[in-house]
DNA sequence: AAACCGATTGACTGGTCAGTCAACCAGGGA
DNA sequence: TCCCTGGTTGACTGACCAGTCAATCGGTTT
């Protein structure tokens, strides 16, 4: 009774791990069941003691990870000094969340959030909620008179997620560099181009 | 003779157009090729006579669409008054064309576009010319001293595309309302946005 | 009218997998 | 010692579907 459920919660989470490489790797489409147990060295069938389906498996990596995000994005706001700043605090949690763990964040990009047929549709409710938040941050700044009001704040947070979810894409597609610097310099000139625009002031 | 070929154009076509409609309905993976041929009105392998495979389908509707793309941004480059003038052409272009088909645009950025582990693959080399035109237009800025020099345009062209496409899923998840005096607006916002930034000048 | 040929038809096949299930194993309690 | 229970195994099945192909159709040429 001691060991039994940390040994559970372990294969559970093996498979998950296991999830995530594999579907960074082929693809969540062409990832077969198997492969996935093949990968955590556990048998097929365990696979299905622990999940409903293939599609749950997927589910509960972007539910894990995509809670974390609104947890970061919501503390920016709450602690953050500036509108600027917070919006800075959360393009860094997501850039951070890539360098820390590019297979999660591509698996969950590209078969979730972009994949406007199957998970993104499934999820839908939970990605707004991010969009939500950021939309805040910016109707905030406008009111406290530090951004113009004559940009509709969804609409700014629309432009910035995209503008944040593309340069994931570029370094998942590795059409960018991705070093380490990189990713520092990201994470400024998102803000910049952002806030303060690509002519000069 | 005289009437042949216009017929197998015309059939060509109908599958084509039919795909579209569907691929958009149930995404490309949930499509049956025997829905594309009911839907054209065309015995099941009559798509195989014109099309090699399924995939080719799509391959065709991406790359008739893209190369237009890709003429309208170096078009707007050739004969825009300012780089500013250029971006907003080229945004416009595309805003354009979702307003004019919604389904061939959903399905070109859902499902090859944003996929990156399927069509977008495929079609990197295309996708990247889009991208570095833009990059060049912010270049040009640059060099011309209307754009700022600290952010790379690289950088810039994948935000501003990002910010562009993030706008035309929203749209395509239904999460922006999408009125034809939303499609000018954003046009103008997506420009605003990225040049003048959201910090008051 | 007969041969020809490309367009068109749709039944069929081969291969692929997600999910099921009956059996097996380990270790804790009676 | 011998159940009992819950984790673990992997062979198997039923459904699904992309792509093939032999047959048919309709118009053209000789």
């Amino acid at each position: 009774m001691a060991k039994a459920p940390t040994a559970a919660v372990d294969k559970r989470r093996q498979i998950l791990d296991a999830a995530v490489r594999v579907f960074a790797r082929q693809g969540f489409h062409s990832t077969r069941v198997s492969d996935i147990a093949d990968e955590a060295g556990v048998a097929y069938g365990l696979v299905y003691h622990y999940f409903k389906s293939k599609d749950e498996v997927l589910n509960e990596l972007f539910r894990e990870r995509w809670s974390l995000l609104i947890t970061a994005i919501d503390e920016a706001d709450r602690e953050g000094d500036s509108p600027r700043a917070k919006l800075e605090a959360s393009a860094g949690f997501i850039v951070d969340s890539y360098r820390h763990d590019p297979e999660l964040m591509k698996v969950i990009i590209v078969e979730v959030t972009r994949a406007a047929n199957s998970f993104g549709r499934t999820h839908l409710a939970e990605i707004r909620r991010a969009y939500d938040s950021i939309a805040k941050i910016v109707a905030d700044g406008q009111e406290a008179g530090v951004f113009r009001r004559d940009i509709d704040p969804t609409f700014a947070s629309m432009a910035f997620y995209g503008a944040v979810e593309q340069l994931l894409s570029g370094w998942i597609f590795e059409v960018i560099p991705a070093a380490d610097s990189d990713f520092d310099e990201a994470k400024a000139l998102l803000v910049t181009t952002i806030c303060d625009g690509l002519e000069p002031r």
